[in-house]
Formats: C-alpha cells, sequence, structure tokens
DNA sequence: TATAGCTTTGCAACCGGTTGCAAAAAGTTA
DNA sequence: TAACTTTTTGCAACCGGTTGCAAAGCTATA
C-alpha cells in the first residue's frame, strides 16, 4: 500500500491539512511545521497523489496527445519534441493512436474521463472536426500541423501551404526547370490542396506552362514509388516534379533510379518537411523545411496559455517554410 | 463544469449509489432503475470520472511507457503497435521520454504520483535499474527489448542476442564469405555484447577466421557512415560486415557506395531489426528480423497479468529472430 | 396468508487529497 | 501589559466516485 497524507500526518503528529499545505506552494505553514511535515514523509517515502489532488483543484496537468500519423517517420522526430517540450512544462501526454478501430469520438470520451487539461491533435490529415468535437465539449485544444484558415473554430499551428507551394515554383523555375509537375500527397487532404493553389498562383504569376497534376494515395514511400512508376511508364515524365513531401520524394527517387533515369540531371525533385532522414548523404534531398520546432513549441504555448486563460477566440497560426537546398535539384544557373 | 454522478442522481430521483451501479458491470441493479438512469445520463451527456473511481478501485487503467529512444525510425513503429495494443486492452499509455534533462529517478515519482498500474520499459539501452527501481516501488514492470538473464530481476521480453550473432555469422559463412567484421552499436550496451558472442562463438565452431571489431557511437545513420568510412579509410576492408542494426547498416551502406565500392559485389552487408525502411527498394538491406509484434504483445499480455496476479516471480523470455534476404549479401552458392 | 429466501436499494463511510472558516498562536503597537 | 494585527493551525465539508451493510421489496413455497 502506498503512504498517504493521513500516514505523515499521523507520523508527524499535526493534522492533514498541515501536510497538504506544505505540498501545496503558496500555502501558509510555519517553518517548523514545514520541517516536521518534510522529516515524516521522507522518512515514510511520501509523494502525494496527483489524481486524488486533481479532483479539487480540477487540474490533471495531463494533455492528450492525439494522432493518426505513427507512420511517416517525421512523426517521431514530432513526438520526442511534443514529449519533452511537455515535459519541460510538467505537462504529462497521454498518447492516443487513432486508426480504424479506435475512433476520434471514443477518444474523446475517453479523454474527458480522465479530464485531461488540454488536447493537442498532431496531424496533417484529420478532418477538423476532430478538434472541434473537443473544443465543444469544454476541453482546450490546439490542431498542429492543422490547416490555415481566416475564421478557425479551434487554434491552428501550422505552416503556410500556399507560400510553400510558391516557394516549390520560385525554386524550380529558377532553376530553369520548364516543364513541371506537381506530384501530390492524398488528393482530398487540405493541405496537398492549398499547395497546389500556391505553386499554380505563381507558376502563373512567372508566366511558368500548366503543370501536369496527380496525387499520391498516401504520404509513404511505397505511394510516392508507385505513383512515380505509373508516371514513367505511362506519361512523358515532366522535368521536375514537386512532390507532396519527403517520404513520397524517397520514394518517387527510387523509382526514377530504378528506371535508369538520374536525378538531378535527369529528373529534379522537390519534397517538403526536411525529416532527418532527407539529410542522409545517400538521399540528400532537396526540400523545403518545415518549422517543426517553432511549430511545436508554439502549439504547447498556446495550450498552455488556454490552461490559465480559457475561451480565447480560436487563431490561427502560420508559420513560414524555408528552402533547404541539396542535391535533387540543379544548380542556379 | 462536467456532468457528475449527483446530477444524475438527482434527475432521475435515484440515489448516488445506484447511478455509480448501472456504470459498474457486475453489480446489482434491476431493469427498471438501468433505463431511468441510463435515461437520465444520457440526456445530461454524464461520462463517469475515472480518476475519481480510481480512488477507490486503485485501479487508474493508466500504463506508463517509458523509452529513451525517439531517433532510431525503428520505435515509430514501435509506439504504433504498443499504444495499439494498449488501447485495445482498455490500458492508456502516459509517454515519458527519457533523456539527460529528464531522468529516471523523477519519472519514477511522477508515474507513482499518477498511480499508473504499470510501467513499459521499452529500450534496449537504458540499464535494468530503471525498471527495477519501478518493481521495488511495487509497480508492475516489464522490460521490452532488454537483456536476456537467467535470473532476471524484472520481467524482460526481448531477442535471443546470442542467436542473433550466430544467424549472423552462419548466414555469412553459407554465402562464403571469408574475412568477416562486426560492426556493432554502442559498446558498452549488453546486446551489442551479446550478439557479439554468439557471432564469435559461431565462427569459432564452423572454423571461420576471427573477425575485426569495431564499435560505432550509437545506433544511427551517422554513427554508421562514420565508422565504414573510417574502416574504409584506414582498414582493408573485410569482405562482409554484421551490423549492430539496420539504421547502422544504412549508414555504413552509403558510406561504402561513397567510396566507389559495391553492395553485395564488393562487400556484404548483415543488419538487425528489419525496419519497414530497411525493404525500400532502394536500400534492400538485408537483416536479421526482430519479432517486434511478438515481443510488444508479449509484453502487454506480461503486463496484465501482473494487473491480475501480481508478484509472479520475475522471468526473462527470448523471442527467436528470424533471417530476411534481401540484397546486400551474395546469393548462397 | 404467513414465512422464508433472494434481489434491489439507500445510507453512510471511505478513497486521498484541498480549502474556507474560525480559533489559537504569535507578533506589533501604544 | 493590554489591545489589536497578522500568521498559523485544525476542523469539517467537499471533490466524484465505490461499496459493505442493513432495510425494503419482491417472489416462491407451504
Amino acid at each position: 500500500m502506498a503512504i498517504t497524507l493521513n500516514d505523515v500526518a499521523q507520523r508527524a503528529g499535526v493534522s492533514r491539512s498541515a501536510v497538504s499545505r506544505t505540498f501545496t506552494d503558496g500555502a501558509s505553514v510555519s517553518k517548523v511545521m514545514r520541517q516536521k511535515v518534510e522529516d515524516a514523509a521522507i522518512e515514510l517515502g511520501y509523494t502525494p497523489n496527483f489524481l486524488a489532488r486533481s479532483l479539487t483543484t480540477r487540474s490533471t496537468k495531463l494533455i492528450g496527445l492525439v494522432s493518426d500519423n505513427f507512420h511517416n517517420p517525421i512523426f517521431l522526430e514530432v513526438f520526442d519534441q511534443f514529449t519533452r517540450g511537455l515535459q519541460d512544462r510538467g505537462l504529462r501526454p497521454l498518447l492516443v493512436n487513432l486508426s480504424e478501430t479506435y475512433q476520434a469520438s471514443s477518444s474523446l470520451r475517453m479523454l474527458q474521463q480522465y479530464s485531461v487539461d488540454g488536447v493537442i491533435v498532431a496531424s496533417s490529415t484529420l478532418p477538423p472536426e476532430v478538434s472541434e468535437a473537443f473544443r465543444s465539449a469544454g476541453i482546450p485544444v490546439v490542431n498542429s500541423f492543422g490547416r490555415f484558415s481566416l475564421t478557425p473554430k479551434v487554434d491552428v499551428v501550422g505552416i503556410d501551404d500556399e507560400a510553400c507551394g510558391q516557394i516549390a515554383a520560385e525554386t524550380l523555375l529558377s532553376r530553369g526547370y520548364k516543364r513541371l509537375a506537381f506530384l501530390g500527397g492524398p488528393e482530398p487532404a487540405t493541405s496537398t490542396q492549398s499547395r497546389l493553389r500556391g505553386f499554380l498562383a505563381e507558376l502563373q504569376r512567372a508566366g511558368g506552362s500548366a503543370p501536369d497534376i496527380t496525387f499520391a494515395e498516401a504520404y509513404s514511400f511505397e505511394a510516392g514509388r508507385a505513383e512515380m512508376q505509373r508516371l514513367l511508364r505511362e506519361t512523358t515524365p515532366a522535368e521536375a516534379y514537386f512532390c507532396g513531401d519527403d517520404v513520397l520524394s524517397i520514394g518517387a527517387l527510387s523509382a526514377i533510379r530504378d528506371h535508369g533515369l538520374r536525378v538531378p540531371e535527369d529528373i529534379g525533385l522537390i519534397g517538403v518537411n526536411d525529416m532527418q532522414m532527407s539529410g542522409w548523404q545517400n538521399i540528400n534531398l532537396t526540400t523545403i523545411a518545415q518549422p517543426f520546432a517553432e511549430i511545436i513549441q508554439t502549439s504547447i504555448d498556446v495550450i498552455v496559455d488556454m490552461l490559465q486563460a480559457p475561451k480565447q477566440p480560436a487563431q490561427a497560426r502560420r508559420l513560414p517554410c524555408r528552402l533547404v537546398e541539396r542535391g535533387t535539384l540543379r544548380a542556379l544557373p
């Protein structure tokens, strides 16, 4: 059996409140009282029970970390940074893995039952309704990697997908590529659509010709490879492809090389994310970096602010992307 | 404010106990009573508070999932499977990311404060003391991917590292490789030492000559690449390398190719893990598969058993590895 | 219809804490 | 030293649930 408040109170010969107060900062306890209690606590090896405490304080320090993305290697970096960031602020991530067998609605109920202080939905593919459900349930929520909106229903922290498409277009055009193509992620994803929009807009502005447009089934190596294989088999390949993300690009890269073509000499490739692997020397992918650290840090800041002052109007934040030049595009002329 | 037991009791015009009982399975409630309560609960949108309940039932369904490995891509697969497996059994993973800034001792205190039902330490590099600390604190614990021992202090589920080394030796010898080498993971890791022991034993048994032995700094691409670069620069390379794990192998692979040598024609390579990436066609690594799904499933089973019948003597389980043949070793003669 | 046996229900105590309030103790001031 | 503040302390109620126990309600049997 664990040591409780009562045990310590008895041992120290003081009231239960006294013990509680020594472990609550800001409470009024005299020097000698604190000493007596702390001695007893140490002797017995007492640690206060957070969950019992949460009943009256109405704060569990538990944060639901909800995602559906346990396959894209980039998310290991994301989880790493989220867990560290939360820990640094004394918050505890309760991890939820959404899938066909575990639906968002169950997770809402579950997280309610555990009285989480807030929820972070970390996904670029989950529909906004998922985050909105938490908000309607009165749980502070932030959608990391979510889509920007001028009238967001929940707080969102993500990148500027249109600007991202624009950077891709500028970069490819500046390298002298003419016949461009867009090899997007899953077509229904709003991030895919926004990047496409920005890509097309910039091409038009700069007077470039209309690109080929196709979509991969998922953000995965296999999907990128399969789609690129199809393109190489069924079409005349473009000079350069703007791919939905890095893992997709790596799949495409492997298809191109297997087809006997060289990158960047025959075909250029630019991805999105800048995951660690993209910097590996055997991949060396030119890509548009998402500011992961900033997105995650900001998301945590937003949640922490909401814990203190809930019910601010929702806000969508767009953080800027940045070109990372490596070896899958030819050099500037 | 959230709806409580009291609200529902009042609404339904029954006692608090009655409400509690309708939400506790195995409790005695009549048909009509249950109906009344459920109606009221639905009207009000009531869900029982798990944490309050845990005070009396002494079960939170919270499982600490402790790891220090948020960099090796294989761990995303591990987290995916752990979270799903736990969810399937109604358990909730409280994720803990150990690092220099967040020590094992803090995590013990924290997990005690949250009254977790059990802890899974998922790491092949953390020292056994970490898991043992949980056990001495009376928390059921299992060490996944831990080291085998005949007299374990805590339950361990892992692979047979010596057998793994043996498989590597057999495989390389059967391909006709003569000058073999061991390019291990971090030297102090016991898994590294065990695999080396099995590797050497089998070589000796089969009359092979003694291999070169070196170690990488970490289980990472960079470390594998750096060590292989050093070997190529400073030594006459061996005919085939048994590498500490897949990500290390991929680093080594890139160094070999950059050096103008071909795999498997000039140098053979075999890894350990069989992570998804190893099957990507641009990598296509021959490797020894760890039975991740079984290790994780077994770990969860072990914890679940401990929740029901605590304090069985600790047991270490070794699950068998399996060769996965791909393209980084030459074919059988 | 009276009695025995089983099921259902509410009361009240409890899980491990926190906290408002008033009494007690300590510290100030005149 | 008396009167007045301020600080410290314990009591008791509460957070949102569960559960042992005894009373009440029901069914079956004689």
